[in-house]
RNA sequence: CGGGAUGUAGCGCAGCUUGGUAGCGCACUUCGUUCGGGACGAAGGGGCCGCAGGUUCGAAUCCUGUCAUCCCGACCA
């Protein structure tokens, strides 16, 4: 490809929209271009190392025995409503762009593809003896982000290839994930990519095991705790630990203080000299179940820990769906949502904040659900509020003075610095992550609802066992970006570069140099090389910027030298250069590049 | 949805406080010089100043509304 023929645009200046690393380089490079928010364009040169990635993906995928399909991304809702997702989906902070044909029947564009391929399987699957069998496809997905950003990070249409698998036994799915986590393993590696698998929460899509792939980069969105020996990794939505321990509470019995405008842990701490640990504050959300029931629920916390949203969700779903239907939501109590916010001393509130606050409001239930994390019931003597603005009471005790002792749950966040729960004495550090991959072992969620089902060696019939495995295309292409640039633009890992080489000619005027280029040009892609010729009317330096800011990973020039019979090749990374004669040179070069397209 | 910010040429920005009919850099076109690290000079083209209302003799500028985009939180490949 000659670069005159290339469409390439790149800009001098970042443009404004962009944050992070990639974003700003991949729209100055001119591979991609927002249409709309959380929506863009690939450009030629994005295409290339989208496919290139695809590439890789499909031959992993082949390889694990995995057959390529497509299905459709217009869904009917009917099948959506089968699995209970409809809802969820759609209503409220739902996620599917949804729509009504002219006949009036409602679609949903889709986000994912379980329920198609379930109902899939449940057609086709009849017999064990058609086990296991796993399907994928690479297409784009929709999904109305709450907060698309990041350019390809966080789109509203983006590039996935999921995966589904179908089992006749548990036994037979956790190898199948054991094998997914594996070929998942290469993928990321042939990709150029450093990423980390880590346990996981399993999120919307449900489910019991599960594990996200991370690229560990600082734009990461994720945050991941591991320890030092590496035999344990996990993001933080789903860590587990041993806390730091508290700092035990000298008090003879329980008092009132007098607590000012001091209604935060911190200026708590700062006007009496208590330890952050020694504190237990309290936080009120309300969580919405499908069913229509509004549940004010009080979580008790230790005042140096943070509340991990997701492990209270899945509490309270896993304790309540059966009763109220899924839960749907989960949102900080505000106090415009009581009937009379007198009542709610925000900042001086104590496990025991009455019922009564909630007197009058009927869009809520009349009584807190209220639960406390392992580590606030661990203490033996505590400060919280007093339930009246200003005061706090010291020495508080769980079973005396109407302090009843709730519920205990795991519903604090891991931090850097927590015990590992195996071994206390590992400590836990922290990174950043990108997530491009999530594997899942499904079970049978949607099996059972969809009613797919099998006949098993014994003739009986029994619902599939399911698994599902997702790695988003376009975001691991930018994901590389982030881990793999300089001040001077992109730096391609080899075997995703749009191009491998690129051959600037450094005067167009100079016959020699033209004449010397086109014939190595001709060469490495008569031998098979993704190669770029330079040929604009450019000067030298706009045509070195250029091809740094685009990350070509090799640069062969053919410049002054070229009436000598000498050349320079120049690798992206590093920036190591040497001159030599073009055949040396170019032997080199396919040499080096056959090692780098395998990773190495 | 809550909090913060911004909309002026393809991109990056100034002008707005104190109203008088739009400017700079990059990019683009033509000519000349230059030619291995985003050249220089000359000449040019391109803007319903996000949109709609209002105030005013007069609005990019003041007021109201609205839409869009970005950032911080809830969502996830």
């Amino acid at each position: 490809m000659r670069v005159s023929a290339l469409l390439l645009v790149t800009l001098r200046d970042d443009p404004a929209e962009a944050e992070i690393p990639s974003h700003r380089l991949l729209l100055r490079a001119g591979y991609i271009r927002r249409v709309a928010s959380g929506i863009y364009a690939y450009l030629p040169l994005m295409w290339r190392v989208l496919r290139k990635v695809s590439a890789i993906v499909r031959e992993e995928m082949d390889a694990t025995g995995a057959l390529e399909t497509l299905l459709p991304q217009l869904q009917p809702a009917e099948l959506w409503q089968r699995s209970g997702r409809w809802a969820g989906y759609t209503a409220g902070e739902g996620i599917m762009f949804h729509l009504q044909d002219r006949q009036e029947r409602e679609l949903g564009l889709g986000p994912t593809h379980e329920e198609v391929i379930t109902a899939l399987a449940a057609d086709l699957l009849r017999s064990y003896r058609q086990l296991p069998v796993s399907l994928y496809q690479i297409q784009s997905k929709f999904r109305d982000e709450i907060r698309p950003r990041f350019g390809l990070m966080r789109g509203r249409e983006f590039i996935m290839k999921d995966a589904y698998s179908f089992h006749a036994s548990a036994e037979d799915l956790a190898r199948e994930f054991g094998v997914m986590e594996k070929a998942y393993g290469r993928i990321f590696r042939r990709c150029g990519l450093q990423a980390l698998a880590v346990e996981a929460d399993s999120g919307a899509i449900g489910g019991s095991a599960s594990k996200e792939f991370m690229v560990t980069a600082a734009a990461g969105e994720d945050l991941i705790l591991r320890s030092a020996d590496g035999s344990y990794a996990a993001n933080q939505e789903r860590a587990e630990s041993v806390a730091q321990p508290a700092l035990a509470l000298e008090a003879e019995r329980c008092t009132l203080l007098e607590t000012p405008a001091q209604g935060t842990i911190e200026a708590l701490c700062d006007a009496h000299g208590f330890h952050p640990s020694q504190i237990i504050k309290v936080i009120l959300l309300v969580a919405r179940f499908e069913q229509g029931r509004a549940q004010p629920v009080l979580v008790s916390l230790r005042g140096d820990q943070q509340l991990n949203e997701v492990k209270l969700s899945n509490a309270l779903q896993q304790d309540h769906a059966q009763d109220w239907g899924s839960l749907l939501s989960l949102q900080a109590l505000e106090a415009t949502q009581l009937a009379d916010a007198s009542y709610l001393p925000l900042g001086f509130i104590g496990p025991d904040l009455g019922d009564a606050v909630l007197r009058g409001s009927p869009q809520l239930e009349s009584s807190f659900l209220r639960l406390a994390d392992h580590t606030a019931l661990a203490l033996d003597c505590f400060v919280c509020g007093a339930n009246r603005a200003d005061q706090h009471r010291v020495g508080a005790q769980w079973g005396q003075h109407g302090l009843a002792a709730p519920m205990a749950l795991d519903v604090r966040c891991a931090l850097e610095g927590d015990g590992l729960i195996d071994e206390p004495t590992q400590t836990l550090c922290s990174s950043r992550g990108i997530e491009v991959g999530h594997i899942f072992q499904l079970g049978r969620k949607y099996s059972e609802a969809l009613d797919a089902r099998f006949t098993n060696e014994q003739g009986r019939d029994e619902a599939l066992w399911m698994g599902c495995y997702g790695i988003g295309v376009s975001r691991l292409a930018q994901a590389a970006v982030e881990q793999h640039h300089d001040e001077a633009g992109i730096v391609w890992p080899v075997p995703i570069a749009p191009f491998e080489v690129v051959v600037v000619i450094a005067s167009t005027k100079e016959p020699v140099q033209v004449e010397l280029a086109e014939r190595l040009y001709s060469e490495l892609k008569a031998s098979g090389v993704d190669v770029l010729l330079d040929d604009r009317n450019e000067r030298a330096g706009v045509k070195f910027k250029d091809a740094e800011l685009i990350g070509i990973p090799w640069r062969l020039v053919v410049g002054r030298g070229a009436a000598e019979g000498v050349v320079e090749l120049v690798e992206r990374a590093g920036n190591a250069r040497r001159d030599g004669a073009p055949a040396e040179l170019m032997a080199a070069l396919k040499e080096r590049l056959q090692q780098q397209r395998l990773g190495l």
